[in-house]
DNA sequence: GTCTATGTTAAAAAATTGTAAATTACTCAA
DNA sequence: TTGAGTAATTTACAATTTTTTAACATAGAC
């Protein structure tokens, strides 16, 4: 089980992906890299990051429009957004808060202060190293540290098995998810199950959530789709 | 541990934030702050702050209706909630105290006038800075330095494991700790004891507490939820 | 229409937790 | 230091819930 908190770093300079990557990691945080902004909206979308680095200058798509187009996106709404900037661009400074920033860091960076940095603003948002527990997409809520889900505003049940299975197939939605997957990722890789054990949990979550959102893909797995 | 006192601070506007948060830190205080109306909720919910220092005017949810929705959280009644208010709405002072504030403090605000009204304002709820280590849920109360514990009135004595173990699980109400999580911070991560002794000790918690509150989260943990 | 992947159901199997009673460890006063 | 009394743990088993299986139904591709 990984309930760490995520960061994205989005930077073109691999040197400052790996600085930022260690003193991140170092901390305890879970961080994934990008070196361009498609990547870094494809990788947002999917991973869900609770803070998001991002360098304003990037070539191809630089930090400002990067982040409009994450704040675009409903699921990330509440992510924090910090920029990169060098000291010298203080434009900069208002276009990021325009776009929707939280913060911005300069750079030269310095180790203690990015670290202490990242942790307030986190803070800030009530984001701890284990309270960023809640998912929420539309008329469901998934609080793991509570381990209670509410499905419109009504607290819902679900076994052990079954929330595993939940977490998993909400963590991406629209993402197909094979049966491999999902045995590796539920049951783990080692344990045999027979043909219809996931078909069953797949039922029990539809039962639960009044059939929505769980859609099949015939010959390849199954999908969240909100 | 840290036994300072906690006040939860939410206005809008972040130089206020930071104002307010640092003038309190200098006083010893645990700040957490909160940009809106929903965070702050969620943020009380889960801190359980002594005060609670709410701006009346903030776009989407405004202090009052969060007040309101505060009072309405069980854990939260007794939680001392003061408002921050421009001095020309004096509407607010009568919405405010109708909405369950206990004060209001009026802006500009003065450093010292701030420090002086709140530190009043605790007194007057017989909540000190080495006093704070009381925690009160409904019909529980703890007095973690006394030992004691009282429920609905009547003191209820605890050996010394179940007093650790229901403080742990009041520590974060609707938290599910998990038995190893449990085994950790009650036993010691070292010593090793049967299957059944978490069982045993949450069957007293709830022998003495008439059954209420402590829920089990099979294959999970256990949590205390009021 | 056949064939295959998936849906459904109920019941068996497994896992987890609850409980009472017995045992062991601890504490504190004499 | 001892021993009575309390606290903590273990044990053995009951009760409950979750998970899996298995048998059969159905839907859609070809």
């Amino acid at each position: 089980m990984n309930d760490n908190i995520k960061i994205l770093v989005v930077d073109d300079e691999e040197d400052i992906l790996e600085f930022l990557s260690y003193n991140l990691r170092a901390e305890g945080y879970d961080v994934i890299v990008a070196d361009n902004g498609v990547l870094a909206i494809e990788l947002a979308k999917q991973q869900q990051p609770s803070l998001i680095i991002l360098d304003v200058q990037m070539p191809d798509m630089d930090g400002i429009t990067t982040c409009e187009k994450i704040r675009e996106i409903p699921s990330l709404k509440e992510t924090v957004v910090t920029f990169l900037t060098a000291r010298s661009e203080d434009y900069s400074q208002i276009a990021g808060f325009e776009a929707g920033a939280d913060d911005y860091i300069t750079k030269p960076i310095r180790p203690k202060v990015l670290v202490s940095r990242v942790k307030a603003l986190l803070k800030r948002r009530g984001i701890t190293q284990d309270s960023n527990s809640i998912i929420e997409l539309g008329d469901i809520v998934i609080d793991k540290e509570k381990h209670l889900t509410t499905y419109k505003g009504q607290e819902v049940i679900f076994a052990k098995k079954e929330f595993k299975l939940l977490k998993l197939l909400i963590s991406k939605p629209g993402k197909v998810f094979t049966r491999e997957e999902i045995l590796e990722k539920v049951w783990g890789s080692d344990i045999i199950v027979g043909d219809r054990t996931i078909d069953v949990h797949i039922r029990k979550l539809r039962e639960k959530l009044a059939d929505h959102y769980i859609k099949t893909v015939k010959g390849v797995g199954y999908k969240f789709e909100y």
